[in-house]
DNA sequence: GCTACAACCTGTAGTCACTACAGGAGCAAG
DNA sequence: CTTGCTCCTGTAGTGACTACAGGTTGTAGC
């Protein structure tokens, strides 16, 4: 398989595979005799687990972490409940932080009256100050 | 008033008042004989402004339109309604996807029992196509 | 006047996770 | 043999900062 193959069969971008493999996520492949790549099934595998990892908000030295941890079936699974742990406090934060932005941004919208900007309760929340 | 003065003032990192005046977001200010920045109280409201504009998701591109939109109080705001509105539905968004990025992760977290690797819910998820 | 030391200046590079391009090589089909 | 696709390396760009290096200026204490 080569890196277009691996692209389509993992929906991942051509320039993002190679990306990866600088940054240390996917493993330096072998090559053909012209220089070219060469994969395999489990390379499909591993960039699905990163992209999976990767779409859960994983930052990619998590996912260094967790496709190491991976690969030593027989250590404890504490690093990676810690680490998932730890995503999930995140994404909660940014939840509860999202969800008041919500809720400023319509009634910033809803109360705008389309008239002028004199008048905009758009402009007018961006002056106030949130606290 | 000094850079020093209007970043406590306001708030906001010496480094970026600087970038925000490269970035086209804050006046070229006066500057004193010795070749240093001169502020005042508008400043202060203009960064506090663009700073609540940033904290509510919007972009620098989103924040130059809207400072000049403020600046012209008889111009219609529906300019600016329209850039809150985009950012509400991208807040929306994004919410949408947290919720569900949340569900995943307590899914996984709540079902890892603190074993080892190979039995680890949190790791096996990441090998399950999310789709 | 001398010596620290803080605050300021410019310009550049680093961050993150990609994405895009330039400029070239190799390969297959018509 | 030409067209067009895929591949290669290396570099630069994105956004919104942040962090430095290396220099000047201002101020306070002695």
């Amino acid at each position: 398989m080569q890196i277009g193959d691996l692209s389509r069969n993992a929906g991942v971008n051509v320039e993002t595979i190679r990306y990866y493999e600088r940054a240390g996520v996917l493993p330096v492949p072998a090559r053909q005799g012209n220089g070219r790549r060469i994969y395999g099934e489990a390379d499909v595998r591993r960039l699905g687990f990163i992209r999976h990892a990767r779409d859960l908000g994983f930052d990619l030295q998590s996912v260094r972490t967790l496709l190491a941890l991976q690969e030593q079936p027989e250590a404890s699974c504490t690093d990676a409940s810690r680490i998932a742990q730890a995503q999930l406090d995140e994404v909660e934060r940014r939840l509860a932080q999202l969800q008041s932005l919500r809720a400023e941004l319509s009634r910033m919208v809803a109360e705008c009256r389309k008239g002028v900007v004199a008048e905009c309760r758009v402009i007018e929340a961006l002056n106030t100050s949130p606290f």
